[in-house]
DNA sequence: GTCCGCGCGTGACTGGAATCACATGCCGCT
DNA sequence: AGCGGCATGTGATTCCAGTCACGCGCGGAC
């Protein structure tokens, strides 16, 4: 059964700012991410970007139509050139009617994303600008890492303007703040397509506000 | 079947501002709401309130560790007194291992909470503020009354504040916005519990943001 | 009735992020 | 090597929402 499944997904490469799935239509595949990395957004009314979550290698998007035959809520993009397999959801839900497991696994993933969407939401709630780039930055570490919490990376990391659209602030304030960070040796940038993280303790200690590690900048 | 799970049910009745369910407890409940508004909603490392979404009489809350155990991630509070009927678990689980339809319902009830959460997450993008405002009032409108887009009401209406943490706005810019919406005659106030919109339709307009109907307070 | 509490109304002031403008840097392409 | 485009760096200015402070009003409790 998973061979006939496999047998019908489509190879899809995109480019750089690739239009993967698209916002207000009933998109008829999940896309598994096989390589590089996704960004779903959407558009307010006056064309601003608006991010709303990101996808990792071996993470999938699109998968609420599944359910409710309704349409893809929001547009992934590519961050980087990406591979990706599109599955057809009818086939999907075929799958489902035999395995209550695959169900499950699906469902699963749905309940992340709200646990996700409601983390991001709190995010936002942050008045201190320099918190939310910082507890941003530690999502994107390697889960692994964040048990010795001494030093990582962030391999093909976002540009500026892609986490300060996830964050509501303008491109020129992140830089600011990834200014400062790299001042203090916290991050360093290595090469475009990965961002060391030199100091990840201090880093979640700015995240959580830890008082005036904040405003001496002489 | 159905008479069972209603056997393990209580009923839980909360006042103002009680608790329904608690943040990073493993819930063992999901809470339908019988009568009363409810809100999710989280707070930052400094103490603010965050508004995640409201919660209408005949929806229910809770439900994400229904599928995955994990635990509430956030606080569900009710806005008016409130009547809940709360349902174990484990008992739909168990109805849903016989109900792949009641296992359909519970996962499309997620999809939903991920439209939601994603269309709220727009609406903090807007960088006008009055825009967010309307659109939220829009959101609280009955879709029936969305039809003939004349004049609707919005039964117990949130408080300035409830509203104002759903915006990441201060209580008294809502309050600002909402003393303009009267001055236009575009919304009432009609005693404690109802929010009387006399004029859906301009609402609509300064939601989309329809150009100079903004300046204008000489 | 009267008191209390909470939600609303409103001005003055301020801080800090957005915006604008432009420089610089980096990478890939040919 | 040289070029073009996109990402980043940075100052000056603006302006708008937050904050503070306080008054008002209504509704419920007693």
């Amino acid at each position: 059964m998973l061979v006939t499944l496999a047998e019908q997904c489509t190879l899809k490469k995109v480019n750089r700012r690739g239009i993967v799935l698209t916002a207000g239509e009933s998109e008829e595949t999940v896309g598994f991410l096989f390589e590089g990395r996704l960004q779903g957004v959407d558009f307010t009314v006056d064309g601003r970007e608006v991010g709303i979550y990101f996808v990792e290698p071996g993470d999938y998007c699109g998968e609420l139509g599944v359910f409710d035959r309704g349409p893809q809520p929001e547009y992934v993009i590519a961050l980087t050139p990406a591979v990706v397999v599109m599955v057809p959801m009818e086939a999907l839900r075929q799958a489902m009617d035999n395995s209550a497991e695959l169900t499950r696994q699906l469902a699963i993933k749905v309940t992340n994303r709200v646990r996700q969407l409601t983390r991001q939401r709190s995010l936002l709630g942050m008045p201190n600008i320099e918190q939310r780039v910082c507890h941003q930055l530690i999502l994107m570490v390697p889960d692994n890492d964040k048990i010795t919490m001494q030093a990582s990376a962030i391999a093909n990391p976002p540009t500026h303007m892609e986490i300060a659209i996830m964050l509501n602030l303008s491109r020129e304030t992140v830089t600011r703040v990834f200014r400062k960070l790299q001042d203090r040796e916290i991050v360093k940038r290595d090469g475009t397509n990965s961002l060391q993280i030199t100091d990840l303790l201090a880093l979640k200690a700015l995240a959580d506000g830890s008082s005036e590690a904040d405003d001496d900048h002489d």
